[in-house]
DNA sequence: GCCAACGTTGGC
DNA sequence: GCCAACGTTGGC
């Protein structure tokens, strides 16, 4: 089993919104960067994956969340009417994929962005390197048992 | 809202 | 294949 972490603003959906979901499950989709749809073409049912609030006033950690379905073609790139529209993802040729994901757990206080940048384990974390904008990234199994049990225990 | 860092595009 | 221009991300 492998970890992840996934970027969401809560702005435009939450890990609120995530509960709320019928079965909680959602969707992923959305994602219009090759790099972060490799990871998920990756995943596997029952991986886990941190859900990470970004672009917002407490950036950080929120719950985990896991792979209910392997990934997918992204149909949103067909639609042109959604903000994913992408012209050049095609049905005979499709660019965008996506994965199901589903509620786990809510963690009881955020686990900030600047928390994680000052703990000496999480120096190689990708989520911390300077620049990193990737919105979803691989989680070691060091980096994860650090974070759920260390830091939110 | 600013802006640094990064990814993508397209002319050559 | 280089690289300038442009668009996006995301912390602050």
């Amino acid at each position: 089993m492998r970890f992840w972490l996934m970027k969401s603003e809560p702005n435009v959906f939450s890990i609120d919104d995530l509960m709320q979901r019928p079965n909680q499950i959602e969707p992923w989709e959305g994602v219009r960067n090759y790099q972060a749809r490799n990871f998920m073409r990756e995943m596997e049912i029952d991986d886990l994956a941190f859900f990470y609030h970004s672009n917002c006033k407490e950036a950080g950690i929120v719950g985990v969340m896991k792979i209910v379905k392997k990934a997918y073609i992204d149909d949103s790139a067909f639609d042109e009417n959604s903000p994913y529209f992408d012209a050049k993802s095609t049905l005979e040729n499709p660019r965008w994929w996506r994965v199901d994901v589903q509620f786990v757990e809510k963690f009881t206080q955020t686990i900030t962005l600047h928390e994680l940048k000052t703990k000496i384990e999480l120096a190689d974390f990708q989520l911390v390197q300077r620049g990193n904008r990737l919105s979803i990234l691989p989680v070691t199994e060091m980096q994860w048992q650090f974070i759920t049990q260390t830091l939110y225990g």
